[in-house]
DNA sequence: TTGAAATGTTAGCTATGGCTAAGTCGAAGA
DNA sequence: TCTTCGACTTAGCCATAGCTAACATTTCAA
């Protein structure tokens, strides 16, 4: 049953990386609306405190993802540029997916959400193919 | 943007919750092929050490979801089993769609393993139209 | 029947991600 | 200029989910 294992393994990893995932595509997506990324937009689009933002950031800090100074404006690194970039993608092609297969427009952003953290390439493939 | 706060609320939610719905139908699964459940078999499909069963098992007996004695084998509440069909209900619909759209058999299972906690029953009723 | 192996439990460590409360900084208005 | 208010940080709490190590119990075979 190591393949059985494996297969876990794998989820809880993409559970431990989904967090990750979402912060540095909402900080791209707040430097490309806003200009740039503060704590407190972070913190009120994913509804949780300031505190709770802080903490996260300086762990995308120590990963190498985010860079900033001390009560500026947070940046993404390339490392970070290129996660968001993938997320971001990712995000788009399962949404359009859902779309194309009837779920409402509400909804399919919802479950993409989660969903999007879980997608094989082959999966990922498989839905941009039929989305058209 | 309070809408996109409850989103990502939901999102944290499911994360959360799939814990606890990977070991309902676990035990379940393990009670149908094998006639009991055993710490030690859940340890070791899911890849982790039996002192983690022990610790996850424990919350789960708290939220009433599993009744065992000490040292003996695991069984499932009322809610517990109602829980491990909805999940097992779940992931059939979500590996027979993968399946359909010419993901790969073993893939199709391991993907659907992360998805499944994460679909609404808008986008879980789409799968089950579209896949026959 | 008894002792070793398998299984289960417990204690205690780490890291994460929530929170509140309190303190620090910076920018904008009186 | 100076003060104040909003934004950021820090400390410290809780719960979860991993781990190892040590201990308890059960089971099985010699």
């Amino acid at each position: 049953m190591a393949e059985q294992a494996e297969g876990f393994r794998r989820s809880r990893e993409a559970r431990r990386n989904a967090l990750t995932d979402d912060y540095v595509e909402m900080i791209a997506d707040l430097i490309a609306t806003d200009g740039e990324a503060r704590s407190v937009d972070i913190a009120c689009r994913f509804g949780v405190t300031q505190a709770t933002v802080a903490k996260t950031i300086l762990r995308l800090k120590r990963e190498g993802l985010v860079a900033a100074e001390r009560y500026g404006a947070l940046h993404l690194t390339d490392s970070g540029k290129a996660k968001a970039a993938d997320a971001r993608a990712r995000h788009q092609v399962v949404v359009a997916f859902l779309k194309r297969i009837g779920v409402s427009p509400d909804i399919a952003e919802r479950d993409a959400e989660g969903i999007e953290h879980h997608v094989s390439e082959e999966t990922l493939a498989a839905f941009a193919r039929l989305s058209g």
